[in-house]
DNA sequence: TAAAAATACTCCATAGGTATTTTAT
DNA sequence: ATAAAATACCTATGGAGTATTTTTA
């Protein structure tokens, strides 16, 4: 079973016809019609009963395809959430600034990050150089 | 995306360890490890940490996960459906009988059938053998 | 140094295409 | 006669394997 095979049976169940299904599904009809037997084969059941015109899906072909459509509903909605999180920063940065620059840099900084990245969360400590390279090294060390 | 990359992705994740979500999946670790490289690729998003041991789930790895969870548990329960299904005999199976046999043949028949069939529906009609046939003709045509 | 993941390569199974035949209206 | 699905055949992609290298602890 394949998700390829479960999108060519939602078409085909919706189209009550193998070459308009094919062509929504952009391959031609031979391919799909393969894909439906190969997974008619696999689960011995008939889902399409193709002995007379428009075709029409069996009674164990329908309860299949309402769990079908259930897969496919899901593979669709983690295609949205990747697309949505695609290219997106999220998380936390922390940021170690000596005292000296943070009141000059900070407010040149922090006001265009966040609204670039509302999703990163910002940590900023103000301490010595010295300081600053020995938690450095301590984080690096984790 | 695939069914199988997903299944590998929740192997990962729940292993934390390559190798042994391969030998969960019964395949070898470089052929997961590509897989889930190649979902990486697609999806455009780090979805494990590898840079340190035990390998952990990123952020954006987690909601990919749970979704991947359930597009495969929707899968699932799709070959449950089916398994539950296969072989098992539903519908409506309708009989012509002549009324001289019937009362000797079905009382033989219908309790077996009932019990072994319990999915299909019997409907019996008791007719002449000339509008059985008729009838016979006339469904052939549908 | 040992354990774990990545990389290189090879192979074969199969998804998909084109051309054609079979079946149903 | 025509529309639709099945079949035959071919090609190419890529999933999976073995062997090896690179990386992390």
């Amino acid at each position: 079973m394949t998700l390829q095979q479960l999108e060519y049976l939602l078409a085909v169940h919706q189209h009550r016809n193998f070459l308009k299904a094919a062509e929504a599904c952009f391959v031609t009809q031979p391919t799909l019609s393969m894909q439906i037997q190969k997974l008619e084969e696999e689960f011995e059941i008939k889902i399409f009963d193709r002995s007379k015109q428009p075709i029409s899906t069996t009674t164990a072909g329908i309860e299949v395809i309402e769990h079908a459509r259930q897969v496919v509903t899901a593979a669709h909605e983690l295609s949205s959430l990747v697309e949505s999180q695609k290219g997106k920063m999220k998380g936390l940065l922390r940021i170690g600034i000596i005292p000296t620059l943070a009141p000059y840099l900070l407010p040149l900084f922090i006001p265009t990050f966040t609204k670039k990245y509302p999703d990163v969360k910002l940590q900023v400590k103000e301490q010595t150089t010295d300081i600053i390279i020995n938690m450095l090294k301590k984080a690096a060390s984790m």
